[in-house]
RNA sequence: GCCAACGUAGCACAGUGGUAGUGCAGCUGAUUCGUAAUCAGCAGGUCAUGGGUUCGAAUCCCAUCGUUGGCUCCA
């Protein structure tokens, strides 16, 4: 079934070759056996209690399985009981999965009498989805059959031995899905749920999911006072509060410094500009869906609007006096509107109309005329992207071959229109800043340029201490040539030979993905797993061969000739917004002091003066310092302080009580690893400036 | 954008047709303390918004906005 479904999706729909392994011929694994298997049960369970359920496909997926149906009842969390209590019947009775091979007739015969995927024949209701798999299966494949007790479905295989072999399964969620993916397609129900070889195993992925709810940086952005949605500014637009913005000019610094040393100069841009740049970089017939529609500067908006309501009213006349006109010629009433359709055209193009329709013609031409001669209102786009910016920065300056690699690099803030349905905490977001920078430079050096900007990736990946990661180079799909890609096959080609020379050369790993590159050409994208295995594509680096042209961006060869620079465009740091976000989770909000929004809190124990002073004298010296460091006088007694400390996550808490005082120490303790004792006061002050200097993980 | 669920105080939650609650945070006062929570008092809500049903709505219905989980899309 779902194997059927999923070759016959491969060919043409990506998002399904780069799923489950199975369907790129893969043997599927022991656990994957079990899910399949459990999405045959649910199966089975679901038709005992609607018999009229249509099935598409059921695939083990990521973290599970699922199983796409199509039912007039809204299958919710609420019947998951019912469902899975019919499931658990299925697995106590143990049934054997047996495999039958049927022929291509069969298969047809089958479906046609609703016996597929199914508890037994339903006269006059086809498998309708099954039916249709079979019908794309290709000519001479095997097709077979897998029979759990009383079901049948249309199924590759392989299963597990006996449904008992399901040792513990849990439904988890509906979602809705379009048959094969395409939206011309009947919607589908899909019900997710997970299955595992014994109930341990079960609970223990349960038990990992809420740790991994813990992690959320939705969560933890909250509760650390990170940063913020507001209805009123809008879906998808953050707002950094005090403690998420030091964190993000932490990274900023990074990126400047490391930026700097790689030699890069920095730029700085506006946030919008005119239709007329969208329109030469192909955005607006590329992009659009992704921009926010155009702000319009129209100082004769109201001129246009009474000329268009004007215009509209002529038309109206011009058929009112049609419709007189043809009365007086005695036109039957149901001819009418085909008569008047017919006369204005004919007695317009016979300049012989009758007088009144005269009128009205002229004064329509004259208004018509008038509005083509208003200036379009004047059109400025919000920037999703700063390279149209950077071009022309490049464009600017006549630029020699001795300019090159010329590396133009801005924290830009860009807007994109995602769909609702998209946004999701920061990794999602409408406003984003982009580590960005454009790399204009030679064929010649391309390759040096390509394997500088991936080496700076993995220094920074080592710094983060990001351990699994993968290059995904995307590909253009020629089918879609001037739709979603510049219509340029020898360009793209050759720039996607290039950049895969460069990355075999270079020895990382990488997987092709084709038809997800940029509109401008392929890029590679940089994929991270978080520590609870969260995956996100948290870089890019893309490869422009067309819009330099189509700016005209020319420099002069060592021969005096003129030629057009490649561009590649990387951010390595992707955007704040979804690397501070992967960071959150990544480090569970337990920041390293560098990162750490208020790196040191000096508690005093009590507040009396001595002491308070020199806590006072801590706090001023280390701020002297650029130390993120405050002070809590608060009368609290110090257990207290030290809770309110550790619950935001505070790194070095500096505890001074008259002990401390007295020997001009500070008793340090450092976030999740407790009392570390007391130490001088000026070692302490210097350990922590050195850690901040080398970012000390 | 599509499908579904959800929206109660700053946060976490209780309240399913009859007077809006609890804990934490906040404020005020007392407490002067050595490594994860001292005590007391006070204040805080148009129950997302707008309509409807009802004698009566946080609770039932509709719409809108937002969030969440998926689909599609992407940094």
């Amino acid at each position: 079934m779902s194997d059927h479904a999923d070759e016959t999706n491969a060919a043409e729909d990506p998002a399904a070759a780069a799923g489950p392994s199975h369907a790129e011929g893969k043997p599927m694994t022991d656990l994957e056996r079990i899910r399949h298997s459990a999405a045959h049960i649910l199966a089975t369970a679901i038709l005992r209690i609607w018999p009229e359920a249509q099935f598409a496909a059921g695939p083990p997926v990521e973290n599970g399985f699922y199983y796409d149906v199509d039912l007039p009842h809204r299958i919710s969390p609420a019947d998951f009981e019912r469902i899975e209590a019919e499931m658990k019947k299925e697995t106590k009775a143990n049934h054997p999965f047996q495999r039958v091979e049927v022929s291509r007739d069969e298969a047809l015969a089958l479906a046609e009498n609703g016996a597929l995927a199914s508890l037994g024949e339903r006269p006059g209701t086809p498998s309708k989805f099954k039916l249709d798999i079979v019908q794309h299966i290709p000519e001479g494949e095997k097709i077979t059959l897998y029979k759990n007790g009383d079901f049948t479905d249309l199924c590759a295989g392989p299963h597990v031995g006996r449904t008992g072999n399901v040792g513990a399964f849990k439904l988890t969620h509906v979602s809705s899905t379009y048959y094969k993916n395409d939206e011309k397609n009947p919607q589908l129900q899909r019900i997710y749920g997970t299955a595992f070889k014994n109930r341990t195993q079960l609970d223990e992925y349960f038990a990992m999911l809420e740790e991994a709810k813990k992690r959320d940086h939705r969560k933890l952005g909250k509760e650390l006072e990170l940063f913020t949605f507001d209805e009123d500014v809008g879906p998808g637009l953050p707002l950094w509060l005090p403690r998420g913005t030091a964190i993000i000019e932490e990274l900023e610094k990074l990126a400047k410094e490391t930026e700097f040393a790689a030699g890069y100069e920095r730029v700085r841009t506006p946030n919008l500009a005119r239709e007329n740049m969208y329109l030469t970089s192909g955005h607006i017939p590329l992009y659009a869906d992704s921009m926010f529609p155009p702000m319009e500067l129209d100082d004769i908006k109201e001129k246009r609007r009474n000329l268009t309501k004007e215009y509209e009213e002529t038309i109206r006349q011009q058929s009112y006096v049609s419709v007189w006109e043809a009365r007086q010629r005695g036109i039957r009433e149901e001819d009418l509107g085909a008569y008047v359709d017919f006369a204005i055209a004919h007695e317009i193009k016979e300049g012989n109309p009758p007088f009144e329709l005269a009128e009205v013609l002229k004064r329509q031409l004259a208004i018509h005329k008038e509005l083509s001669e208003l200036p379009e209102p004047e059109r400025y786009y919000l920037k999703p992207m700063n390279c149209p910016h950077h071009h022309k920065l490049f464009g600017a300056v006549p630029r020699s071959y001795r300019d090159l690699p010329l590396r133009l690099a801005e924290y830009g803030f860009c807007h994109r229109y995602e769909q609702s349905g998209e946004l999701q905490g920061l990794m999602r977001v409408r406003s984003m800043q982009m580590n960005d920078a454009h790399i204009y430079c030679s064929e010649a050096q391309f390759e040096s340029e390509f394997n500088a900007v991936n080496q700076m990736y993995l220094n920074y990946f080592k710094l983060f201490g990001f351990s699994k990661y993968q290059m995904r180079f995307s590909t253009h799909d020629p089918a879609k040539l001037g739709e979603k890609f510049v219509d340029n096959p020898e360009l793209w080609k050759k720039t996607e030979d290039m950049v895969r020379d460069v990355l075999i050369k270079s020895g990382i790993p990488y997987v092709e993905v084709p038809n997800e590159a940029a509109f401008y050409g392929p890029k590679i994208d940089v994929q991270v797993w978080s520590a609870i295995g969260k995956e996100f594509t948290i870089a890019t680096n893309q490869v422009d061969f067309a819009v330099p042209a189509k700016f005209g961006l020319k420099y002069k060869t060592r021969d005096n000739t003129e030629e057009t620079p490649l561009c590649i465009h990387r951010a390595p740091l992707g955007t704040h917004e979804r690397f501070i976000g992967f960071l959150i989770e990544h480090y569970a909000g337990n920041f390293p002091l560098w990162l750490s929004p208020e790196q040191v809190r000096v508690l005093p124990i009590g507040d009396e003066e001595p002491l308070v002073e020199y806590a006072q004298a801590v706090v001023k010296e280390l701020r002297a310092e650029g130390v993120r460091a405050t002070l809590d006088a608060g009368t609290d007694p110090i257990k207290a302080k030290i809770a309110d400390a550790e619950k935001m996550k505070v790194h070095t808490m500096l505890v001074v009580g008259n002990r401390d005082l007295e020997a001009g120490n500070l008793s340090v303790r450092v976030h999740g690893k407790g009392n570390l004792g007391a130490r001088p006061r000026g070692e302490v002050v210097a350990d922590l400036l050195v850690s901040i200097k080398e970012r000390r993980a």
